[in-house]
DNA sequence: GATCCTTTGAAGTTC
DNA sequence: GAACTTCAAAGGATC
């Protein structure tokens, strides 16, 4: 619990408050002691904080223990500068993630066991990092935070936190000053709240004379004004990592093509309804991108770590071995990420309060128009059935993964395409480093144990660890990127080829040259 | 130039 | 409420 570590780094000279991150926060709670006491803790820094507020809006006496939040509140841009206030801040932001199991999960042991197994065989490796021998993730299985069940999480810090309902600031006893500035805790040191947005009753974020070279790159993710000049405001900056120039221009220049698009309207405007009927018209509305999901803002982080590892740039297959290794990230890391993801829900939530995924829904026009699954009425035959259909809920052990994980039924899917074709279906495995190859094996020899475990799961990381290892037995696509099709024994960039280990079905032909060198 | 590929997660729609 | 779809990032491949 951040202000369980701001006191205890307070007490022990506190200079790591100066440096606080969410990692370190979170890092610093992963145990489930830490957790119990942080919640503890934290309601009563809560309690604190009201008397604190009442009592200093009388007296101005600053909050005990605390560097006076009001009195430093000089705003930060582009940079993530550690506020006096991050203790605080981050005790209520970042509470610990609440495993409500303590984060001891069944499958986790049974690929901690698998993972002790020796790698077999010498491998060619491309990625010599070693990043993944770290014990498998004791979060599978869990979900995040705000997917928790309401009795689960009862109690737990996070819970009173969000979703703050019709946008207002969860700070309902504040004054409308240090709701600004509880605001600012909330985006450490990052979003200025103005004066009109403060309650986030505001349509628009006021827009900011800020200079661009200031700007975390990440600010762009959902400026219309920066990109386009519009006037809108400032988008999130939740990646602290600052840019480079390169990266900066390229964020910018990116968005301002995405604005460039546009009419020169709100970001927040809605298609009209005269303009929905125009593909053209559409693409040129201003185009307010989602926000990155915690997975979506890890592969941005480590894909130039992976292609630099693994000499691969194709994006699919960097995409496959981040996905493997988002799996075996800790608990504590990938709190880390949901956090960051949900504070960018958050932010966007606020610069654009009319804004839904759904203004998204078809931007670009045609794009993205995939085949669509025939219906079972169409092939027929009880094997289409799905899972819940077919075994019944006391059969769950019997449920392929995706239904497990509430995705497509591969059964249902691999039937379907075996009606349409009967066509093999090989998976598009890229495992790159020894680690990856070591992950890859101990999803497919642990998937037994790991299907009996998941019974009892539903999260995110669990399920989708498994399923995302599984053969994408649903509809074999029609060709597989560089490095990712395993009989294409030309391909130069096939991890195939890259790690000889990695050849996944024994089934198939090897490649004749078992290994090249990328470089 | 548009779309695909590939991943996970959030949020939307459909039934 | 389950099931399904779309979109977010990335950049090479493909049409």
């Amino acid at each position: 619990m951040p202000h369980a570590h701001s006191s205890s780094a307070a007490s022990s000279g506190g200079d790591d408050l100066g440096s606080t991150d969410e990692i370190k926060v979170f890092k610093d709670e992963g145990d489930g002691e830490d957790e119990k006491r942080s919640s503890e803790n934290l309601l009563e820094e809560k309690s604190s904080l009201i008397d604190w507020t009442e009592s200093e809006e009388k007296s101005g006496e600053p909050y005990p223990g605390k560097l006076s939040v009001k009195s430093d509140l000089s705003p930060v841009f582009g940079k993530f500068e550690p506020h006096p206030a991050a203790g605080f801040n981050m005790g209520y932001l970042v509470a610990p993630y609440p495993y409500p199991n303590g984060g001891a999960h069944p499958l986790p042991v049974a690929m901690t066991g698998k993972m002790g197994l020796p790698a077999g065989g010498s491998l060619s490796l491309f990625c010599p990092g070693g990043d993944l021998g770290q014990p498998p993730p004791a979060h599978m299985g869990i979900p995040p935070p705000y997917q928790l069940d309401s009795k689960l999480a009862a109690g737990l810090a996070r819970t009173p936190m969000y979703p703050f309902p019709g946008g207002t600031y969860p700070y309902p006893m504040l004054s409308p000053e240090m709701s600004q500035v509880a605001a600012s805790w909330h985006t450490p040191s990052m979003y200025p709240i103005s004066s009109a947005a403060s309650g986030f009753r505001s349509p628009y974020p006021t827009s900011l004379p800020i200079s661009s070279s200031s700007l975390s790159s990440e600010l762009y993710r959902f400026s219309p004004t920066l990109g386009g000049g519009l006037g809108l405001g400032l988008g999130p900056a939740l990646v602290p990592p600052p840019p480079s120039k390169a990266d900066l221009d390229s964020h910018h220049s990116r968005y301002a093509r995405s604005l460039e698009k546009g009419n020169g309207g709100t970001p927040n405007d809605k298609p009209s309804e005269s303009s929905a009927n125009s593909n053209k018209e559409q693409t040129k509305k201003p185009h307010i991108k989602k926000p990155l999901n915690a997975f979506m803002l890890y592969m941005k982080e480590m894909r130039a770590k992976v292609v630099a590892e693994c000499t691969l740039k194709e994006s699919a297959a960097i995409n496959q071995i981040l996905g493997r290794r988002w799996h075996s990230l800790s608990r504590e890391e990938q709190a880390k990420y949901y956090e960051k993801a949900r504070q960018e829900r958050q932010l966007h939530m606020q610069l654009y309060p009319g804004w839904s995924a759904r203004d998204n829904y078809g931007y670009g026009s045609k794009k993205k128009k995939r085949k669509k699954d025939r219906s079972p009425a169409e092939l027929g035959g009880n094997n289409l059935k799905k899972c819940r259909a077919r075994f019944g809920l006391d059969q769950q052990n019997q449920w392929c993964k995706p239904c497990r994980r509430k995705k497509k039924c591969m059964r249902y899917m691999e039937a379907l395409a075996a009606a349409a074709s009967g066509g093999d279906n090989l998976p598009t495995q890229s495992p790159c480093s020894e680690e990856d190859v070591k992950l890859e094996e101990m999803s497919d020899a642990s998937s037994d144990e790991a299907d009996t475990a998941l019974n009892s799961a539903s999260s995110p990381g669990g399920l989708s660890a498994l399923s995302s290892l599984a053969s994408p037995a649903s509809e074999p696509p029609a060709r597989h990127p560089v490095g990712t099709n395993p009989r294409d024994v030309n391909n130069p960039l096939s991890v195939g080829q890259l790690t000889s280990q990695s050849w996944p079905r024994a089934a198939q032909p090897r490649p004749t040259h078992e290994v090249i060198s990328v470089s």
